[in-house]
RNA sequence: GACCCGUUAGCUCAGUCGGUAGAGCACCUGACUUUUAAUCAGGGAGUCGCUGGUUCGAUCCCAGCACGGGUCACCA
């Protein structure tokens, strides 16, 4: 890591004072080398014909005889020199790949081959054969140098494996961790899986504000900022569940954002204060198709990403196959306190909530009891992927009360691995009972609750113009790449995951300004 | 926010019962024309996270702070 240093240090300009200003200090001195013999140590372009993967795709068709000639690009990670000879392993966008110099056949050029530190981009053109240990290989006759690395990189066996390291420098732990790119690709899999699903089927996809002057859809404390020539504080998201539903009513019948959603709130193995939420709404539908849809949105992503339902994660196969198990919290939390809760009886639920050692805050209402009953007793026991049905009213203001159970809503929740992956409702289009809600969330805003939910005049307005039945979903993306990658953290599934920011500048930066000023020896 | 743990060379780590530190890889020099953690010989590289305290002397003991990791809390 970066240590923080005083700025001017006395003694610095001793020779060798510093390792890694003196590890540089020799990686610049190549510079002047390489254009020495004529060379841009910065190159504008080089034509690629093949990547890694292309070659090592060839298998037995590639010989001790020397093969078709290919041009490859890419980082060097490793060099074995042995004196008139010497080999390097390049590594591109598909894998690593190893190239082999040799003084005799290279003539003039072996000198480029020996200026060559790890780190550097080169590109490289030759034929391909296969080497007496049998490794698919190209046999250079022409480098170039396209990009001089003046940083020395981490080691290459134990590699490197500082978390903080990792997460800050995410460009190291890309080139030095190739496991990592395949773990965002697949990521990328997964949303390009979703994208591919919803839009055959008629989705259209939007973007919707992240500066709201309202924030709304979600319980949750916002980021505030402001936007100065409006002179007005304005909040980063924390949903856009509302806006979409706008869209809805505007008749766009089927809408879908990928929303990055900012929530100031505390960050843990499956919270990031910036996060993807993926949300769509279908008109004329209601929560069971939902949940249909989902189900199948689901599967159809996993297998774009992992190519299969039964997915392992931290050493146990989470079971994705269709249909999934569907369970009412009433009936589950019954089942573990050993007695009916379906009455959301306050007082009952108070007792079993402390007979579990469970505090609600004062002024917890009976859903809220649940809630907190279900997310201790039952949740962690969703492994596999398990719809959750039957939420109380009042931790749901923006869902439809059952059609047939006036005390639970029309919502679900899907779970899998313990963690919360999708909530859904029948969404509420009854402005006036909108604005009930609404006016609840008000009151327990006044009783402290700094997460209830403002009363939005503007949605209501739309919602008095008539928005038709609709389905809405939102599904956790990160969370669900937490599982298509089998990542034990949200941080390995965020390429920059939020850190403290370092404090002043990383020690080469100050060390180099004092060289770059030193007279030359 | 609470508690526990960590911070030593570019990287991965050892170590000092308090007397200013080592290894492997990386780097430099030399040898080596099919190696792949190449090998062999030699060499250089460190305010031991920061600040203060105790001490003749602190990288080590104590306190505070910073950053990170973990557990919990917060988080529908």
């Amino acid at each position: 890591m970066f240590r923080r240093v005083p700025r001017a240090w006395p003694g610095l300009e001793r020779e060798g004072f510093m390792s890694l200003a003196h590890l540089m200090q020799q990686r610049r001195a190549r510079i002047a080398a390489w254009k020495a013999l004529g060379c841009d140590p910065y190159a504008y372009r080089f034509e690629v014909t093949h990547h890694a993967a292309d070659l090592h795709a060839r298998g037995e068709a590639v010989t001790t005889e020397l093969g078709e000639r290919v041009r490859i690009a890419g980082r060097v990670m490793t060099v074995r020199g042995h004196g008139k000879a010497g080999f390097a392993h390049l590594v591109d966008a598909t894998g690593r790949i190893q190239a082999y110099f040799k003084s005799d056949v290279m003539g003039e050029q072996f000198r480029r081959y020996e200026l060559v530190d790890v780190g550097d981009w080169i590109g490289v053109e030759g034929p391909i054969f296969r080497t007496r240990t049998g490794e698919i290989t190209v046999r250079a006759d022409q480098v170039e140098l396209l990009a001089k690395s003046i940083r020395p990189l981490p080691e290459k066996w134990h590699g490197l494996t500082d978390p903080e390291t990792r997460f800050r420098q995410r460009y190291a732990d890309l080139f030095v961790n190739l496991d990592v790119r395949e773990t965002f690709r697949r990521r990328s899999r997964l949303t390009s899986g979703i994208r591919a699903f919803l839009d055959a089927r008629g989705y259209l996809e939007v973007e919707t504000p992240v500066l709201q002057p309202l924030y709304g859809g979600a319980f949750a404390r916002p980021f505030v900022t402001r936007h100065n020539a409006l002179d007005v504080e304005l909040y980063l998201r924390i949903s856009n569940e509302l806006y979409l539903k706008r869209l809805i009513v505007g008749g766009l019948d089927r809408v879908y954002e990928f929303s990055r959603n900012f929530r100031n709130e505390g960050m843990d193995r499956s919270h990031n204060p910036e996060f993807t939420l993926l949300e769509y709404y279908q008109a004329f539908a209601d929560v069971n198709d939902m949940m249909e849809l989902t189900e199948a949105l689901v599967c159809e992503a996993l297998q774009a990403a992992c190519g299969t339902l039964q997915v392992p994660y931290q050493g146990r196969t989470l079971d994705f196959s269709r249909p999934w198990k569907r369970v009412s919290m009433l009936d589950a939390v019954s089942e573990k306190v050993g007695e009916s809760v379906h009455d959301l009886d306050p007082v009952r639920l108070a007792r079993h909530a402390a007979r579990f050692d469970l505090h609600p805050r004062a002024g917890t209402g009976a859903g809220g009891m649940l809630d907190e009953l279900f997310s201790t007793l039952v949740q962690p026991e969703l492994q596999d992927a398990a719809f959750v049905v039957d939420f109380p009213i009042e931790t749901s203001p923006l869902a439809r009360v059952h059609r047939g159970n006036p005390a639970v809503v029309e919502r679900f929740e899907l779970f899998a691995a313990g963690m919360e992956l999708a909530n859904a409702f029948s969404e509420q289009n009854d402005p006036d009972a909108q604005r009930a809600a609404f006016e609840a969330q008000g009151a327990a805003r006044e009783r402290g609750d700094d997460e209830a939910q403002a009363l939005d005049e503007d949605y209501l307005r739309a919602l008095e113009y008539g928005m038709p039945p609709t389905g809405g979903v939102g599904i956790g993306i990160d969370r669900l790449a937490m599982l298509a990658t089998d990542s034990r953290t949200i941080r390995d599934v965020v390429l920059f995951p939020q850190l403290r920011p370092e404090e002043g500048r990383p020690v080469a930066d100050d060390l180099e300004d004092v060289e770059d000023e030193a007279p030359p020896a």
